[in-house]
DNA sequence: AAAACATTGTTGCATTTGCAACAAAATGAT
DNA sequence: ATCATTTTGTTGCAAATGCAACAATGTTTT
């Protein structure tokens, strides 16, 4: 969901003036530090990739969250920890910065400011959607049970018992917080007993 | 945050009537499935608890997520799985539900709906700080991590570090996805190195 | 007050997992 | 094509965790 999607480019100009919008731009693997550590910041990324990674303290990593051009980031997203955690583009990206309360206390009888406000609603549902098939995964006791849940979301969202990795295996484990070395054994296993194929990133149920 | 937040009980009256919401009313401990079950359905809790549990395939137990009054509930919280997941309310509950397609598509120059959607952008937000929180805390991997961040999170809300607990011990483990006994074990030892202190539901932090 | 029920603490043991280290394979750069 | 770098597979071993069973304590009902 575009979050100017119905809102004409002039609409957007105007919007972007009254909400004081304005852009950012990052290179690639550029960590991004001035920005969105204010709890009143609300990024709008418009082009590129993001990361948010943790370096825990025993030396392993966990990908928080990843983000993508149509996300909407913000300092919700990023504590500050013991073990650092950090943002990181993965590409040229761009942002647009609103300030939530800007956006939340402007009154308002202009109706673009309306249709800005569904498309909002739109994708904060749709974050929600995420973080809680991402719970849903991380809740599952076992590595396997990780897994066989991780697949079983890919799936109902491709459609199909074919599934496209969006990670390297090794990225993928930190995603499910488990141990990449454990992760491949248990994939083997997965393999041996005839759950699942694999061939590159591409993964296919052979269950159900 | 209040839904009706800013709103009129008149024109509290005219939302309900232009957006097709209806009062739904369900006793303690029942099992709410004929409502909440189409994509379409989203309710607001007006008054009572509901909790979404999941009786996972090897006999324990696995509280999803729980709701108060003044959440959202959506069928986006409910997917049906091998293992039942089941939604039931703790306590008399009260929800207005709506259609979200019919909120996202209304079509009306109205301000009320205008300030109605700030609301609901909110209420959104702060569900998706609650479910990035549970995620920070569920991405630890051990029992003793998973803890000290769920501590560190309770503290860093009340601002203090006295912690009271929203569970019983059965549930906290549910809710951290993790065996009871082997937190009990873990508290143990918490205890035992002086990092914490416990008194029924009421956890004091000894660190930093 | 007694009985019934629910919650918490404890412990032995089997299983799962993380960790470390290294080999093999794949990918990218010169 | 060669070399360097990253990713993947594999395995032994120690540590963490789940499971089961039961005792102790706390709470609710009659």
């Amino acid at each position: 969901m575009d979050l100017f999607n119905e809102i004409s480019l002039k609409n957007k100009a105007k919007l972007l003036r009254i909400l004081r919008g304005h852009n950012v731009k990052y290179m690639k693997n550029t960590k991004i530090i001035d920005h969105l550590n204010d709890d009143d910041d609300i990024g709008y990324i418009t082009k590129g990739k993001i990361e948010i990674i943790r370096n825990n303290y025993n030396g392993s990593t966990s990908i928080i969250e990843d983000f993508n051009s149509g996300d909407l980031i913000t300092s919700v997203h990023i504590y500050l920890k013991d073990d650092d955690t950090s943002i990181i583009t993965l590409e040229d990206t761009e942002i647009i910065l609103f300030s939530y309360n800007t956006i939340t206390n402007l009154d308002t009888k202009d109706y673009t400011f309306n249709q800005f406000l569904k498309n909002l609603f739109i994708i904060k549902n749709e974050e929600v959607i995420k973080a809680n098939e991402r719970i849903e995964v991380l809740s599952r006791r076992t590595i396997r049970d990780k897994l066989l849940e991780y697949f079983s979301v890919m799936s109902r969202k491709s459609g199909s018992k074919y599934i496209y990795l969006p990670y390297n295996f090794s990225d993928l484990a930190n995603y499910l917080s488990i141990d990449r070395s454990a992760m491949s054994r248990e994939l083997g296993y997965l393999k041996e007993e005839g759950f699942i194929s694999i061939k590159g990133k591409r993964i296919t149920l052979l269950y159900r």
